[in-house]
RNA sequence: GGCCCCUUCGUCUAGCGGUCAGGACGUCGCCCUCUCACGGCGAAAACACGGGUUCGAUUCCCGUAGGGGUCACCA
């Protein structure tokens, strides 16, 4: 291993909430910086004024800090940092590495039109590379343009996609600072890295042919070059980027919307992209212990929702009841319309170990529990209606008759109870067992139906038998 | 279109010259069972194609096809 201590980064531009790609890369960028037990440095790239805001900022940082993926000192903001990037520009201008630009907007547009109408490569043309500015272009808005190397070839060894060469000359003189004074992105990333120390850059791998033209810069500054490390984009089911059009893109949607859970989440990002052996269930600590970027596959790979509920299923289930509860509780005021009581939130903590197995998500935790709650005469779904048709209303009275009876309100009480109605009446425990859960429930499924005898109380139990009972007419 | 990257079951992946090509999700059976899940057992399911190199290619090289990314005074 190296002696320098390694130091990544996160650099989203605040645009919009945190994209689930993004949550992969600052995800790896985490766990690379952690597994070398180096420092992991968040950088907002807020320098588009016209797009960047506040409430992206927060959504980006409350996205991490439910994901776990603390970074090391404060957020740097890119804006701040303006004057210090014209300076390198103005340093790279004087050193001869950079020129000015006199073309408009308009001229190189037009420049392009040309090349596109011609079938050729749409590049600047380097018409001021090595023109003098005249008296016409006096007091003229300019930008400053990289001399980038015309000759030769540039080669990246990148950790993720190898050695990778492009010919210098499939690079043109990108623009370095704009006619208004600020700097490009492509300025203001090589300057904030080097500034940063940033010793890996691990990005997505849309920004491979930027690396290339960055360390254009970076040579010409005579500044270390980092270690690049480019990984696949996660796409859609159908193979293209990840878009709106895919539903869910932001990790605050999988939270919210889909109940999914951070630890969850994390552990699908991880695989994806990356594995280890056999291994599918992963834990924070095997995570920085085991995670490296050559073990990263060079290939994208399509999001598939199905596999993160089953890995939210495995989560939730290895969750506190507490904790599960507390998650599902709004959910279960929302689909009620009432607020849950104190008394209310420790019934559900308990009904939480029959939930759990149930549930692949916080969303169906709380479509499970939310019948603890419902009053009487409770809504019954279509498939609990159809379990109390025909005799099951007569087979009810029978099971409140032997449930009323009962002085030890216990699941194994009450099992007996209702086996010797099944067995007296001659039919199998199926039989009363699931008209029993629909007068309970008001659904078809529910956790052990015995356990929800224990979970309503005699009582509760009782009266919602009955109420059926009246309803059914018995 | 130019340049760059990618290609193992439907999906995520293991594999790093010789394997019955392994695991997971999903799918389909069976078991468990008061429902639905969970859990257990089992099944179907892949090396894109064509050339090389080699005693031997999923693995190395070159093409083809397909997919993706990128080509702004956005980031």
């Amino acid at each position: 291993m190296s002696a320098t201590p390694v130091v990544t980064r996160f650099a989203p531009s605040p645009t919009g909430f945190l994209h689930i790609g993004g949550a992969r890369t600052a995800l790896f960028n985490w766990l690379f910086a952690r597994h070398h037990g180096g420092k992991f440095l968040l950088r907002i790239e807020d320098t588009d004024k016209a797009r960047s805001t506040q409430a992206a900022i927060d959504a980006i940082l409350d996205g991490m800090r439910w994901l776990e993926l603390d970074w090391d000192g404060e957020e740097y903001f890119q804006s701040h940092f303006a004057k210090r990037h014209a300076q390198v520009a103005m340093d790279l201008l004087e050193a001869g590495h950079a020129y000015k630009c006199y073309a408009t907007p308009q001229e190189l547009e037009a420049m392009r039109a040309e090349q596109r109408a011609n079938k050729q490569p749409l590049r600047y043309d380097g018409r001021w590379r090595d023109r003098e500015c005249g008296p016409e272009q006096e007091g003229m808005p300019y930008s400053i343009r990289l001399r980038a190397p015309k000759e030769g070839e540039t080669t990246i060894h990148d950790k993720v996609q190898g050695a990778v060469t492009v010919q210098n000359s499939e690079l043109d003189d990108m623009i370095l600072l704009r006619s208004d004074g600020t700097p490009t992105y492509m300025l203001a990333v090589v300057v904030d890295d080097h500034d940063m120390g940033v010793t890996h850059v691990i990005r997505g791998d849309d920004h491979l042919n930027n690396a290339f033209r960055q360390l254009g810069i970076i040579r010409a500054m005579g500044w270390p070059e980092p270690t690049y490390a480019h990984v696949p984009l996660i796409h859609g089911q159908d193979g293209a980027k990840m878009s709106k059009r895919h539903g869910a893109t932001g990790v605050e949607d999988y939270r919210d919307e889909l109940g999914i859970l951070p630890e969850a989440l994390s552990n699908y990002l991880l695989r994806l992209g990356w594995g280890h052996g056999d291994d599918e269930i992963i834990s924070r600590e095997d995570a920085v212990r085991w995670f490296d970027l050559d073990q990263v596959g060079r290939s994208p790979s399509r999001f598939d929702t199905k596999k993160l509920e089953h890995l939210n299923g495995h989560y939730i289930r290895e969750a506190s009841n507490g904790r599960l509860a507390g998650l599902a509780a709004p959910r279960i005021e929302a689909l009620l319309g009432k607020m849950l009581s104190t008394e209310d939130l420790a019934l559900l903590t308990e009904a939480m170990e029959g939930l759990k197995p149930r549930a692949k998500n916080v969303n169906e935790l709380a479509e499970g529990g939310a019948f603890l709650f419902k009053t009487v005469p409770l809504d019954m779904d279509e498939r609990a209606s159809a379990l109390l048709e025909g005799e099951a209303a007569d087979l009810l009275a029978s099971v409140h008759e032997a449930l009323s009876s009962l002085t030890d309100w216990s699941a194994e009480a009450t099992e007996q109870a209702v086996r010797d109605v099944a067995e007296a009446r001659g039919v199998k425990l199926g039989q009363v067992a699931q008209p029993l859960r629909a007068a309970l429930t008001g659904r078809a499924t529910s956790p052990g139906i015995f356990d929800v005898l224990v979970l309503l109380g005699r009582a509760e139990s009782l009266a919602r038998i009955a109420d059926r009972m009246t309803i059914q007419g018995v």
